[in-house]
DNA sequence: TTCCTTATCTTGACTCGTTCCAGAAAATGA
DNA sequence: TCATTTTCTGGAACGAGTCAAGATAAGGAA
C-alpha cells in the first residue's frame, strides 16, 4: 500500500520534482488500474479540482518515461495507465469494450522475448496482448 | 503473385462487391506491406487519381473486417496494413521511426497463445509485438 | 528565511488521423 | 435494361493528444 510519502520518494528517486499534480496522478493510477487519461483527469480533479488536463498529460508522460507508471495502448483504443511496473506481465483486452485485465505470462519469466529472426532490429521488449471478449461482453454477444 | 483476377475472386469469396477502389487498395497493400493509410491513398491514386480518402478508409475497414488484409496499429503510431494474413506471424516495430518488419514466432505455431489465467475472458488471439530500434535508427542513435 | 534558477503548470489554440453525413454514382440480380 | 442496394464523393466534424508563451512553484544556495 503506497502512501503520499512513498510517492514522494518514488519521484525523488527518479530525480523528478515533487508536485501536487504528480502525486495526485500517481495516486489516481494506483487507485484506478487500466484507467484511460480522461478517467485519470477526473480522479485527479477530486483532489485538485483545478488541474489542467495538460498537467495530467505531462505528468503521465513524465512518469511513464521515468518508469513509475506504464502506458498501455491497445490498437483502436485510447491510452491507459497502470502502476504495476517492472514485472513483465501482459494484458487481456476486450475487443468490444476495451477493458483490460492483467495476465501473467504463460511460459514464466520473459517468455517470447526472443524473435526467431530480428531482421537486424535491436529488440528490447516483447509485448504480448491477448485479444478476446470480457465476461460481460461475452454474455451480451450470445444473447 | 496475385493478379486483378485473383483480387476479384477474393472479394467475391468474401461476399463483397468488386469495385475499382477495393481492387486498387488490395493491390496497394500487397505492393507496400506495412504501409500506413496515407501511403496507401497515395499508391491507390496512382491508379485512380480521383479516389476520395474516404473510399480508401472504407475499403481498408471492409477488407480488414473480411480478413483480406490485416491492420497493425502499434502504440503511438498510425495504423498500417499488410496483405499477409492467416499465418499468425508477429511484428518487430522500431520505437524511433515506427517501421515494421515481420517476425515469425520463436516458439513455432501459436506460441504464447495461452495465458496462464484468462480472467474469464474468451481469448481468440495472441498478439506479440517486439519493440526495438531498426538498423537505421540504431546506427543514428549511436552516432 | 529569502532569493534565484529552472522545471512545471495554466490557458487556449491547434494538429492530424479518422469518422460522420447526405447526396451522387456504380455494382449486382432479376 | 431496370431496380435495389451498396459504395463513393466531398466536405464538415470529432477527439485524443500536442504545442507555445507566460505565470507559478519547487529545490538549492546564501
Amino acid at each position: 500500500m503506497s502512501t503520499a510519502a512513498d510517492f514522494r520518494q518514488m519521484l525523488r528517486g527518479a530525480a523528478l520534482r515533487v508536485t501536487r499534480p504528480r502525486l495526485a496522478v500517481l495516486e489516481a493510477v494506483r487507485a484506478h488500474p487500466h484507467a484511460d487519461t480522461e478517467s485519470i483527469i477526473g480522479a485527479v480533479r477530486e483532489d485538485l479540482p483545478k488541474v489542467s488536463h495538460q498537467a495530467v498529460y505531462d505528468s503521465l508522460r513524465t512518469l511513464t518515461a521515468a518508469g513509475l507508471v506504464r502506458k498501455i495502448q491497445p490498437a483502436g483504443f485510447v491510452a491507459r495507465y497502470e502502476s504495476r511496473v517492472g514485472d513483465n506481465h501482459h494484458h487481456v483486452v476486450c475487443r468490444s469494450c476495451g477493458s483490460i485485465a492483467d495476465a501473467d505470462c504463460a511460459v514464466g519469466e520473459a517468455p517470447c522475448l526472443t524473435a526467431s529472426d530480428d531482421r537486424g532490429f535491436t529488440i528490447d521488449e516483447a509485448e504480448v496482448v491477448y485479444w478476446g471478449l470480457c465476461p460481460g461482453c461475452s454474455t451480451n454477444e450470445n444473447s
